[in-house]
DNA sequence: GCGAGTTTAAAACAGTCGTTTAAATTGTAA
DNA sequence: TTACAATTTAAACGACTGTTTTAAACTCGC
């Protein structure tokens, strides 16, 4: 067991390969002999520094999580005009979840394991949730919140919260039939800003109509 | 290379099985020999009636596609309302997205296939897309086509389309993160009713509001 | 009842899987 | 240099993978 460990250039090589293989094929199908391959380590070497393959993994998406998170747009005040929070957390939100391999890998690899974790949750998934993802929910569901008036309900809060993620997480989760469907179009993470503004405008059309008419309390009629 | 099959009841007891183990562990950890035992089996019957996993899989997808997509609840003609209409898309899409596996267990397991094929697209994805989503994605596109209007651009189409398919998508892809986030709410699908009416008032809503200011042709400035 | 064709059965194929072992190597401090 | 711990290495572990082989069991028309 190594208290201290003297060299971590090899730990760190291992997690830059886990994340590249993990990313593309998911837990149980990435293989641990590869991600050494890819690593330039021995077989051996995950369950040296880290235990096991599952021990790997978690200790991955911690850090990967952990960075992107950390690097984010900062969002914009509570004391903001709620319009303005709004558009710049759809703006940041798309920013996070279209991020090209290209210039920017460790985003894109912790959206792909998002993706495979909704999939196929596993444990990592409550800690990650727990850490990073209710922080946004809050923060859009209080911006909903602000834009619906004190008079909507949480239920309602919430539904009109989950229909503005819903319309960003659709570019990560239904990519593979964008790109089927319409394989000439430039791919999405190519127009963020057409997209965002769209979003934007969409979404505070369906606000002000619900916040002009609330539902009536269930099971009640109005009067 | 059996032209006529006597005996056809392994056969189908091994697409069964199959449905079941490959809606919940994916293709690739999918194991011939737990679909076998599932289906009482030996472990040759796969290669025998299937010729290899791969068109096991494929077989499966399509009579479960087929099944799913025929039993739907008939859509309105084009000549109804479109408001009625969009109404009765997202009730049907709703209702086939989100279907228990106590009582729709077909569907449920063709919506579970569906989503690992989003995170992992596999050669069948192609197929699936030609030969039935691509008829809905043409169907919203008609019914937010005639909200918008005639002076809707087919980009502008597109995007409010998909604002209101990843609306109901959404409690589908992100069911994980929905049920760690509010683990004591009822499950998206025993309120199918609730959320079928929240997304048509939040649509109509983004529809109107993108149909009264359309945006400007693209790269030029408005008068 | 017979033989042809269809279906099942047990066993083995060559690989890969995650993990472990034990020896060899490295780097550092006394 | 010696001594010791940290790290890497090659080799092997048993279990599992999809697929194939070979033979046995079945079902049918005759």
């Amino acid at each position: 067991m190594p208290v201290k460990a003297h060299n971590q250039e090899t730990r760190a090589r291992l997690l830059a390969a886990a994340a590249e293989v993990f990313a593309e094929k998911g837990f149980e199908v990435a293989s641990v002999r590869e991600i050494c391959a890819k690593a330039g380590a021995n077989v051996a070497a995950v369950n040296y520094h880290f235990g096991d393959k599952r021990n790997l993994y978690n200790t991955l998406l911690n850090q990967l999580f952990a960075d992107t998170w950390n690097k984010r747009a900062p969002l914009l005040p509570a004391s903001a005009p709620p319009e303005a929070r709004l558009r710049a957390f759809i703006q940041a939100f798309f920013d996070e979840v279209l991020s090209s391999d290209y210039d920017e890998r460790g985003r894109a690899q912790a959206a792909r394991l998002y993706l495979l974790e909704m999939a196929r949750p596993s444990e990592a998934l409550t800690l990650i949730v727990r850490d990073y993802i209710r922080r946004d929910a809050e923060e859009i569901a209080a911006i909903v919140g602000a834009l619906l008036g004190p008079s909507a309900s949480e239920a309602q809060v919430t539904l009109c919260a989950s229909s503005v993620v819903a319309q960003v997480l659709y570019y990560l989760q239904s990519a593979a039939i964008i790109a089927c469907l319409a394989p000439d179009a430039p791919p999405p993470h190519r127009r963020v800003a057409q997209l965002a503004e769209h979003v934007y405008q969409f979404s505070l059309g369906g606000l002000t109509r619900l916040a002009a008419a609330p539902p009536p309390a269930k099971g009640e009629t109005p009067c």
